[in-house]
DNA sequence: ACAATAGAG
DNA sequence: GGCTCTATTGT
């Protein structure tokens, strides 16, 4: 894809810099006429922007405050959000609402929004009941999602990966090269031989948009630039060009949203991560390749996205190091041999090499949790069922909302995860059955079940159980496609049925499989409304699935129609084998194994 | 398909 | 620390 032919001869130069790889490139016309700027390209410019203390401003957003307000988001006890203002009184994320208060006595509390059984929504309450109530985020993901909206709106030719709730990757390559073209023709004028380098770059004028990571940061603390900045290169120019262009997307979201944001641009991905927190807030930081040797040598590595967990720790105590120049002194033979194959990425990382790629991403989650801890920890299934609807209807809320946007959503599947005390979580899951109204009822229903499965009933769960964290959610959301016999009715119409008269007056339905009549666990009054007649309908159907399940294990074809079973859920092989406790690695034949699993395929 | 775990914000 | 979310691994 690219290596001109004679890449061999020319890169003699000074191309690698005490350990830092290709920070000096020959730029030549055939890199930056190259069809696809890919991962490889020398003119690659990548940003990652994130907006300041997101949750604060938010709430400082929607109440409409002055920005220059302290302020905090509160969740219980403790604080998930700090604005800038308040950061300046020496608040943190760490601290409990007790100290910030004493720290800020003007403090704003903002406490996030929650949600209890029967609310219609999540609200905003000063004073919400932990024993009663739960957090709801949702506030901030529709916000996450205006903002990626202006992103896409302002620079529709760049790729955007929204990382998170309040990040977002974009490669800007692609808009770099043309407006490089446009601004200087002598680019266009392409000679006979593509390899020929590029001429010199002109002198940048950075203005104030940006600011740019010093070439030799101690040098520059001693005194007012002791050191001259190597010439400018045409990627530097490519840099400058992305930076304009993330400086009219800040300046967007500002006006239209009021968000300020942080931005890092450079080279790569892990480049653009580790140069957007250079400076903070409401400022963009510009790394360029030759200041990359200086900004990353004295880093802590675990800094860096994907080191910050066991796999940094592991380094860190194989090596005894702390920075990142600390492991230049790691050979990477020697690296693979202890980390496995795969650790060649954390080497190259470790040099400014990255050439993970920009990859829009669907706006829509592939799942939706919801979960609680609880307070009180559940001493008996039943008191559980509770917590199980709350979560369930703060769920169908939420995928209701999604649709808005993307009718047609639907879960393949439905999770339960809980935690009893300081023991490891358990989940379970099953199929999220299809019914023509998604419900609160209905995910409940359905929850209810993987509950019963999972921690019992009153009669059959241990006497000392103690429940401390309940987590209910889907997963495998999708939107259905238009293919799907009669899909359209299920999700346009929520009033459902009978708009032409009676409800169909029979109790059940019948089963597709062996004909047998499904019936509601409980009779049901004959004026029970659509909703819940639904709900019961979907508890039944698992039951009988279940019954069939069990019969299709034992090899008996339900062919005529016996009475299937209205209770006991079968017993499953609970196969929860514990063996993850130690955090030790365990060796097999060749590969250091649990190593290996920490290193995303590339 | 299901269950567990790591990592990030 | 609480609440999400994604991805990967192993069965």
């Amino acid at each position: 894809m690219l290596s001109p032919s004679r890449k061999g001869k020319e890169k003699a130069v000074d191309n690698d810099v005490d350990g830092f790889l290709d920070i000096n490139p020959i730029l030549t016309y055939r890199h930056l006429h190259a069809k696809n700027p890919g991962v490889r390209s020398p003119f690659r410019v990548v940003a990652l922007c994130d907006s300041d203390a997101f949750y604060a401003a938010c709430e400082r957003v929607r109440l409409k405050l002055d920005p220059e307000l302290p302020l905090v988001v509160q969740q219980w006890d403790a604080l998930i959000a700090v604005s800038y203002p308040a950061r300046k009184f020496g608040i943190s994320r760490m601290d409990k609402i007790r100290d910030a208060k004493q720290k800020c006595p003007d403090l704003v509390v903002v406490h996030v929004a929650t949600f209890r059984e029967g609310d219609p929504e999540p609200g905003y309450w000063p004073n919400p009941n932990t024993l009663t109530h739960k957090v709801s985020l949702d506030h901030y993901r529709r916000e996450s999602a205006k903002i990626i909206a202006v992103f896409k709106e302002i620079i529709p030719e760049a790729e955007i990966e929204k990382a998170s709730i309040d990040e977002a990757f974009v490669d800007f390559s692609i808009p770099v090269r043309n407006t490089l073209l446009e601004r200087y023709p002598i680019l266009a004028e392409v000679p006979e031989d593509l390899d020929t380098p590029l001429p010199p770059a002109p002198a940048i004028d950075w203005g104030d948009l940006s600011a740019v990571v010093p070439v030799n940061p101690e040098a520059d603390e001693a005194g007012p630039s002791t050191t001259p900045e190597p010439a400018p290169t045409w990627h530097d120019v490519a840099l400058s060009i992305g930076a304009e262009l993330m400086a009219k997307v800040r300046k967007e979201v500002l006006e239209r949203l009021g968000y300020t944001m942080s931005a890092g641009i450079s080279r790569n991905k892990f480049l653009a991560k580790l140069s957007a927190s250079y400076k903070k807030p409401n400022s963009q930081s510009v790394l360029r390749n030759a200041a990359i040797p200086g900004y990353l040598r004295p880093m802590q590595f675990r800094k860096i996205r994907f080191l910050g967990g066991k796999l940094g720790k592991a380094l860190a105590e194989e090596y005894d190091a702390s920075t990142v120049g600390d492991l230049h002194t790691i050979s990477l033979d020697e690296m693979q041999r202890k980390f496995g194959e795969e650790s060649v990425w954390v080497w190259e990382v470790l040099r400014g090499i990255d050439r993970s790629e920009v990859k829009e991403k669907s706006v829509l989650n592939k799942s939706m949790l919801a979960s609680k801890n609880l307070p009180r920890p559940v001493t008996k299934p039943s008191e559980g069922i509770h917590w199980l609807r709350v979560l369930a209807s703060e769920l169908a809320l939420r995928l209701h909302e999604a649709r808005e946007t993307t009718p047609g959503l639907w879960p393949k599947t439905i999770v339960l995860h809980t935690r009893r005390g300081w023991q490891a979580g358990r989940s379970r899951q099953q199929a999220f059955p299809f019914s023509r109204n998604l419900t609160a009822d209905v995910v409940s229903s359905a929850g209810e079940k993987l509950w019963r499965e999972s921690v019992g009933t009153d009669a059959t769960a241990p006497k000392d159980m103690k429940v401390t964290h309940i987590m209910l959610g889907f997963s495998g959301i999708a939107a259905l496609g238009a293919g799907q016999a009669g899909i359209e009715g299920f999700f346009t119409n929520s009033n459902s049925n009978s708009t032409n008269g009676e409800p169909s007056d029979n109790q059940g339905e019948k089963c597709t499989r062996c004909g047998a009549q499904i019936k509601p666990l409980q009779e049901l009054p004959s004026d029970v409304d659509d909703e819940t007649r639904e709900a019961a309908m979907v508890g039944a159907r698992l039951e009988h699935e279940d019954w069939h399940f069990a019969k299709d294990l034992a090899r008996q074809p339900p062919t005529s129609s016996p009475s299937p079973p209205h209770s006991s859920p079968k017993k499953r092989k609970s196969s929860s084998s514990s063996d993850a406790g130690n955090g030790k690695v365990k060796k097999r034949k060749k590969e250091p194994v649990g190593i290996a699993k920490y290193f995303a395929k590339k």
